[in-house]
DNA sequence: CGTCACGGCTAATGTTCATTAGCTAACGTG
DNA sequence: CACGTTAGCTAATGAACATTAGCCGTGACG
């Protein structure tokens, strides 16, 4: 079987948990049954272990964005889905979104800009999906900016406070949220009675 | 002159940028102009600059939110001011509160369950506003616990973006983000022509 | 049945740290 | 003008860590 995807697994827990820093090669090795040395014939580095989850999330978040905005033209509906998209990625993949966020500052060029190029990509996307909304009076916000920030935002809190066993069911939390998002840019399609 | 508080402006500067752990405390003296062991004459350890700061930050969080609430009883300008009082604060001490929210990992027992609570506490508070507004008919949203994590998630954003020389004024950042909240919780007060 | 690559191990290396020891210059106080 | 205290320094300490070297059992394949 594939030991590296076994260390993936085991250093995204790790690197939620402790942090890059925190975490040493005995401790990620330990996770997966082997002594730190024993690593090496799996990976390059640790480095290359945060490099390889970081760049793989990114992609695949702009890959999901693309797919949910890919059929539709109707502003709300994009921005709905691109919400929903965002949020139930956060949720569903909690620890590659939370050691994506969190550990850009440990990441080393030239891992580093690419991460900052995708996620730079990822944001104008928002952006731009804000603004056409406001273009065709769909949305009504003071700040295009803002709001997109505030919207993206949404998702990094899910992910560190989202558990898959918790409360909430991925569904229920991705529809809450995207309606916080359109009532965000002020296009609220309904209001909903207290639980 | 108090040379803790230039060490501990310095701190919030490094372990903001590179984080609690990769920040040395040769980086740190160095930042204050001394070198590593001079700063023992100031600080008992690492960890002590660290845990001074966050507790200092989430007593100080806890006490704006007690006074912006202070004065009112109704729910929507309650939830309002602690509002932009929880995105000033994110804003005016971004170092501080991005410190507070990312290193609570790296804070070591008894410091971490001391600040856990205070956190705990916060977030209590957020919920009951929300909770009294849903009571009173002035809020509309499916789940309070979601709906508070949402606006509080907001704030934890802009400690991440924000910067005192960028675009956005304090006054329009607080502004804005209370209408978002507001929105949120389906209690919009006005909507807002594009800029 | 030999052999070779794979994937583990222990031991070693070299570095980086936080922290401690112990020295000293400056300075305020009597 | 002694003198102790403050706040800096260099040197030392001891631990932790990423990574490399080199060894060995196992199992697939000829």
């Amino acid at each position: 079987m594939d030991r590296f995807a076994d260390i993936r697994t085991a250093a995204l827990e790790l690197f939620t948990r402790k942090g890059y820093e925190a975490t040493t090669m005995a401790d990620l090795g330990a996770a997966v049954g082997m002594r730190a040395p024993s690593l090496y014939k799996h990976v390059d580095s640790k480095q290359d272990v945060l490099a390889r989850i970081m760049t793989a999330t990114m992609t695949e978040l702009l890959a999901v964005h693309r797919t949910a905005v890919a059929t539709t033209a109707d502003p709300v509906e994009r921005l709905r889905r691109a919400t929903e998209a965002h949020v139930r990625y956060h949720a569903r993949h909690r620890l590659e979104a939370f050691v994506g966020n969190r550990e850009i500052r440990a990441l080393v060029e030239p891992h580093r800009g690419r991460v900052l190029a995708l996620r730079s990509e990822y944001e104008a996307a928002f952006r731009e999906l804000v603004e056409a909304g406001v273009a065709t009076g769909d949305f009504h916000v003071a700040s295009v900016k803002l709001a997109s920030y505030a919207i993206l935002d949404l998702g990094m809190g899910v992910a560190v406070w989202y558990r898959e066993d918790g409360e909430y069911s991925e569904d229920t939390l991705v529809w809450q949220y995207s309606e916080f998002a359109l009532n965000i840019v002020g296009a609220a399609t309904r209001q909903v009675e207290p639980s």
